[in-house]
DNA sequence: TATTATAATCGTAATATTGCAATATTAAAT
DNA sequence: ATTTAATATTGCAATATTACGATTATAATA
């Protein structure tokens, strides 16, 4: 018990609920938002402008990373983080459609 | 610990993520895809339909109330839920701006 | 009023998430 | 080769989520 029953449901619902659990923490929107405002791909200061300690940023960083967010490389010193525009567009469709999809059916 | 740290985020990003927080789990996105579809808004047979227990039906209903998303009578016999539309648009328009905000500004 | 059909609530076990201190890793600079 | 500045990983405590059996509440109907 206490595990998500993925197996019961279709790969798009749980395709679009994995993309939600990403945006499902604060943090995670401020930290897209702000590495989206990067004009130039160094997102260095990520730890004080969010104000939670390295390693939970870190971590938050890997959950994004792990559906394809975030182009870069992710190794040593000066990291260089960058929305993935290609899967960001993926991701924009698949939810945009869902809505669409109930707002013109419902009652 | 443990805990959401909500109180160093924006309201708008809190309110994002409690958004996201209600899509991020397969069952949610089912019952909401599944109540739209329904044309006189009775929706009695969610329990079968998705294949969860009535009790764990219940509980992820009522995650969605929370946001505002159903309308409806919830006592009794014979339930009827319907997609609260208004609320439904809100909840939308935050997501998308949110989406086509970050597509324009990043690198 | 007793029965029935339905949904909500309670209690609880299993698992997941959040957050951080301590430590390790990485690569540039000295 | 050391130091330094940055991020990643590990381990763990606190809390949240998921799921369901048992029970309770609700309202229509017999």
């Amino acid at each position: 018990m206490g595990t998500t029953k993925t197996h019961i449901f279709s790969n798009r619902h749980n395709e679009l609920a994995r993309i939600a659990k990403v945006m499902a923490h604060p943090a995670r929107v401020a930290i897209l938002e702000y590495i989206s405002r990067q004009e130039n791909c160094i997102c260095t200061d990520l730890v004080e402008e969010i104000g939670l300690a390295q390693p939970t940023i870190s971590q938050h960083l890997n959950e994004i990373k792990k559906i394809g967010l975030l182009d870069g490389t992710f190794e040593g010193k000066n990291l260089c983080y960058c929305i993935n525009q290609k899967r960001w567009a993926e991701v924009q469709n698949l939810i945009s459609s869902f809505f669409l999809n109930i707002n013109q059916n419902c009652c």
